[in-house]
DNA sequence: CCGCTGAGCCAAAACCTTTTGGCAACCCGA
DNA sequence: TCGGGTTGCCAAAAGGTTTTGGCTCAGCGG
């Protein structure tokens, strides 16, 4: 291969301009396909084909000068970038941009580094000239979005708005939870136990929340006994499960807060001799990648949708992008998205 | 807060030029503080509070058209996004991109999308002038670098480029490995088994020779009754292990190629009747995020270094971009960076 | 033959910076 | 008073594209 390391002099659109002897507007509009604009088809063909030969590579940083217009948008991940969930945010985010032709620009501030890191990570994304920014957060709080945020369009992924004027999106976890409830009594159970977090997130409401009213629909009447806590791992769920099963009385289910805490519910069971599902059934929640299905039996868990809030925060932000006008404000709903129940083989039918 | 949608019409440095009263450059000599040149206190003083006061923000588009660098390096992942590992090399190399001022632009290629989409992704990239390239996969095997990609300095992630002509950083599974074995001879264990994935991926190589040196260094005769293999999931390393421990001659360790087949050795163990790890000590690889710590007994097993890798990447790259000669060829070795052990309690003291 | 229309193309401005190559004004020593 | 060296600032070009507002020419109806 001679002509390997040949240094390749950058070609511009002058250059394909000069090669095909027509002027730069005319192969800027053949090459953009400009509406209403009248060139022949042989003059077309003959820039296309030399832009090719040419290797023509447009620069997006001129274009963008120029249209006002980056087509990239900036994710702004707080703390989220560590947590194994984020990758699919990230992932859901990046197929809905490319999707839509955009690239996206991410940076991740560190939850412990202050309000003003957050701005300054919000102006690097700006000087970018982003389009559009996505906030995205771990646990969903309230926040009031840094004013530098007003500066361009904006979504958040799981907060919420102080002043409900962003669009929001998050998991739809109370539902979910219903869902999973609903699974259980479908199965003939009628005394499910909830091994709830200990710790006060605003997340932990939702799951909680959810539990409750799919008794209710089921017709079961709640029993504060069969309601324990623990710390979110696996060791909070062993205590709590440990807690609920070790009477007479015992559940049929367990439903715990997330899936470390159903593992450790797992344990508390096979401590005590009962086999999971025959004697107890478990289901978790959050469907942890490897965990769920690598236990033994795989567990029935829900799944949040975070490959999906990414694509939809995308997505609405191009509209909003689109939709142009400075009026991106307006008080909106946020928009809840299913947790949809991943059916594994840790539920079996009860017939106490 | 009245003025709270009021329009903010772009500020740019002609305005603050304006303001104060001095010519662009001078501004822009002053906010860059391009050296050799020559500005008087005073003037200086009052552009920075003028620039503060406007609320100026540079235009990094513009920038970048006129000095030829964006300052945004391209990350171009081969589906890795979509694995649980991918985050922490997102993140490592997000914040050393950071602590150089660069922002990070990613793509994610789908593998089964072929060779042609990969280059367009390139493309998108070097279109968008990214001043580098990470190029990173998520199994690691020889890979021919997109032509496209020679327009630009690149690094490989997980990967070795056919040509060795691109740094490479890869995990140094094989040490991992063997430290794991010492970690076991110096418990007192003789008899270790190793169950290995029965697929064939290049990473298999580098922990089954790793296991194999450590043997070798710790003094102990390899013996292949204690190899085994399954599929990589839970459900393997349970048959794996299965044939490993039902028997009399049964190795006082065992040691998985994941930590995925490291939940199915617990559980054949626990079938046996055996108790991990008073009976059999058993260590995983990859501290896969939620499970190993989450398992009873936290499972003792060696992380692959993600964060670094992405880290390191950035790193090199910008040290090639820095060096700018169109001479970001010449051959380098691959770089192999350490997978530590990760100490939990699967381990015990072997005294048979 | 004139005027008008539309087809096909183009020159130049604009986008916002950085950077080159100055130019005045001042000071100082001779 | 003059020459030479600083000091402090600036005008204008350049970077690669899109977009506005043309211009020219051919064809056609009158």
């Amino acid at each position: 291969m001679p002509d390997e390391d040949a240094v390749v002099p950058k070609v511009g659109i002058r250059d394909v301009a000069r090669a095909a002897g027509v002027s730069v507007t005319t192969v800027s509009h053949v090459l953009n396909e400009t509406p209403h604009t009248r060139t022949s088809e042989a003059t077309r063909d003959r820039v296309r084909s030399i832009a090719r030969d040419l290797g023509y590579t447009p620069n997006r940083l001129a274009r963008g000068l120029r249209t006002r217009a980056s087509d990239m948008i900036g994710l702004l991940t707080e703390e989220i970038a560590t947590t194994p969930h984020a990758g699919r945010i990230i992932l859901g985010a990046q197929e809905e941009a490319s999707r839509h032709n955009l690239t996206l620009a991410i940076i991740n501030s560190h939850l412990d580094a202050g309000a003003d890191a957050r701005r300054a990570d919000a102006r690097a994304l700006i000087e970018r000239q982003v389009d559009g920014i996505i906030y995205a957060t771990v646990f969903h709080h309230e926040v009031s979005v840094p004013r530098e945020l007003r500066a361009v369009p904006a979504v958040l992924i799981g907060a919420l708005d102080r002043q409900g004027v962003v669009p929001a999106v998050l998991p739809d976890e109370a539902s979910g939870a219903a869902d999973l409830v609903a699974l259980l009594a479908d199965a003939g159970h009628r005394r499910i136990a909830f091994a709830d977090s200990s710790i006060e997130v605003p997340a932990t409401k939702g799951r909680l929340v959810g539990y409750l009213r799919g008794l209710e629909q089921a017709g079961i009447p709640r029993d504060d006994q069969l309601i324990a806590s623990g710390v979110s791992e696996a060791g909070g769920g062993y205590t709590a499960s440990l807690e609920l099963l070790d009477r007479d009385d015992r559940p049929s289910a367990i439903f715990c807060y997330n899936d470390r805490m159903a593992m450790g519910a797992y344990r508390a069971a096979q401590e005590l001799g009962l086999r999971v599902p025959d004697d107890v059934s478990i289901v978790g929640f959050d469907d942890q990648a490897p965990i769920a299905a690598s236990v033994h039996p795989a567990l029935t868990t829900v799944a949040l949708p975070h490959y999906e809030m990414g694509a939809w925060a995308v997505a609405t932000l191009t509209r909003l992008i689109q939709s142009s006008s400075t009026s991106w404000y307006r008080s909106t709903h946020p928009t809840w998205l299913p947790c949809p129940v991943v059916l594994r083989e840790s539920v079996a039918q009860n017939n106490r």
